[in-house]
DNA sequence: GAGTCAATTGTGAGCGCTAACAACATGGCG
DNA sequence: CGCCATGTTGTTAGCGCTCACAATTGACTC
């Protein structure tokens, strides 16, 4: 790193001190074929030395490309879509990529748009969605961003591309283990019916007690959050209609827990309960949770995947869907 | 919008349109003053008949500014990152800043310095860092990133600024509580000690006792996890040598719940707990945990609060202190 | 030995913007 | 009425890079 002027080296410093030209320079950094090994490696060791770093402004200036993926996101303090930004990030970075985010407070039309237009400010080159609001596309589709653009949870439509987990298939599982287990009243407490996942849980839910030749009338809706699980947990204690409750999420579960303790009611003595998430805290509930596994990361994954694919070929972007597993505890049994 | 041509309008194009210089719509967008106002009208009128927005590599490559601050986490799925990163963007994003992230798999000096020349690639104005290892800071004071940095949970050194909770604080507010309750053997199930926040905490723990003249002799460590605050839990519920338990974070605490339900201690009645943290879903443990809150996005708005100050003032980050407070539920009551 | 081709290297222009400076009004003052 | 201060606008250069094209070399063919 010997540093001789005060600025940094540019291509033209690198390429008179292998005494090549600026452009050859310029080659060996993009890779390009047609360079003579010798050459490439008089280069590479000028470029070692000066302790040269490509300027990205320019770079991006000419190219008109960035480098760069937008994650807009909302609710990332969760589990499931910090996770996810988790892998989108990997798969990024792994790709040569930037990641600029921008978190939602509220997810209203004007907030998703002011963050596609931060977005566009930065001339990402793609834009990966972790708004699980069945609203976002919407708004999304009414904006032009001009780039590939990705949600999570969704398959998507003509213009935006999607990877998701199979809900339906997961609370399939859920429905299938407590029936198995001799259930005959099985209750859906949902996430709220404005969201993707929760309209896909509860779907899934209904489907698979079809299915069986149950009845699916037992539904109650909640937040997600461990406060309103608990607050229909105290109501639901009172009534015990159900011998098994499958919970839109872990969290609601957890607080569920909590009513159905307060009030005496045994789980999975008097009730079984599943959840959806796998959170890592899961397994430590009392009783610890059964509940449907998502792999955040590998959604993420997929997701950049999706989407390094749309840059290529001119922003048609795919879908992908990841499987779920059901994780076995100790929340469920058969019924007394 | 009317775009006539299929490239995006420039500076030269609202110009034109307006009838004056390109450097004067240039003055106009960077609220220069010395602009008439009747001037500024008719740009400002160009500028949104075209729909045009500033190219923004072709300013950075001018003024050598990306507007763009790196945020380097590691832990991003926890509660505490997490929401210190929307503290931060938050902050960023008002303030006219782009957020790039970089996360860590795994802590080591080579993923930092990796993760820091990632970062260096993108010419970024300033780098968060919100790494809560020990470790973490040393790596960053090897290299010399020649931007503001600011470390959250440190309260730095020359090179780095620092913007942290009141870790002992905390700590004197947990064991104080305890001692007030008539608690005299009081344990501490602590972080990693690699961790700045394990330490501090195990520290504060230490100082409170010998300020209350008990014994600060029962101490665990375990890592943060669920899994390893029930592993402690099962050891601990057959000694039984504390009658209170102060615990580095609330899913430890959780872990520590689990065990000692399964092994029929009574919290509060047998063992009281206090948490650390406060996270959404402590309220509803069993029982509902007693813990510490910190306000992570607020920590995250002072990080940045910090990093503009160091971007004009030629990188001379200051530190800044957030106050936590303890929220007392049902894990804790008075000994038997 | 002239002609052809591919491989390698160099030259010039320009991406869209800002900084520095130049140019031009306008008006107050001696 | 000329002079300078002030406010407003325009001109020029260049940030560091890639692209398109030109130039050079050497090897190979007929």
């Amino acid at each position: 790193m010997t540093n001789t002027s005060g600025r940094l080296p540019r291509l033209e410093d690198v390429a008179e001190r292998a005494g090549v030209s600026h452009q050859t320079v310029s080659r060996v950094i993009n890779d390009h074929p047609n360079v003579s090994k010798g050459t490439r490696e008089r280069v590479e060791a000028a470029i070692a030395e000066l302790g040269y770093r490509r300027n990205t402004a320019a770079r991006s200036l000419v190219t008109r490309r960035s480098q760069t993926i937008g994650v807009l996101a909302s609710e990332l303090a969760q589990y499931g879509p910090a996770n996810t930004l988790l892998g989108v990030e990997q798969a990024a970075r792994d790709a040569g990529y930037f990641v600029s985010i921008a978190a939602l407070r509220t997810v209203s039309r004007e907030a998703i748009l002011d963050a596609v237009r931060h977005f566009l400010d930065q001339s990402v080159d793609g834009i990966v969605v972790i708004v699980p609001h069945s609203e976002t596309l919407l708004a999304l589709a009414e904006v032009n961003p001009g780039v590939p653009v990705v949600a999570v949870g969704s398959l998507g439509n003509a213009t935006v591309g999607g990877a998701m987990v199979d809900q339906k298939r997961g609370a399939e599982l859920a429905v299938r283990h407590l029936v198995e287990q001799g259930h005959r009243r099985i209750g859906h407490l949902a996430g709220p019916q404005d969201w993707i996942d929760g309209v896909a849980r509860a779907e899934g839910w209904s489907a698979a007690l079809r299915v069986a030749g149950l009845e699916d009338d037992l539904l109650v809706v909640g937040d997600w959050s461990a406060g309103s699980g608990y607050d229909i947990g105290r109501k639901l204690a009172g009534e015990r209609t159900a011998t098994a409750l499958f919970v839109g999420n872990d969290q609601m579960a957890l607080g569920l827990l909590r009513a159905f303790n307060e009030a005496g009611v045994r789980v999975p003595g008097d009730v079984s309960v599943v959840g959806f998430d796998d959170q890592p805290e899961s397994g430590y509930f009392t009783p610890p949770l059964t509940t449907v596994r998502q792999d955040f990361e590998e959604l993420g994954r997929r997701c950049m995947d999706l989407m390094l694919g749309g840059i290529e070929d001119g922003n048609n972007v795919g879908t992908t869907v990841v499987e779920p597993e059901l994780v076995i505890r100790r929340s469920t049994s058969a019924p007394a």
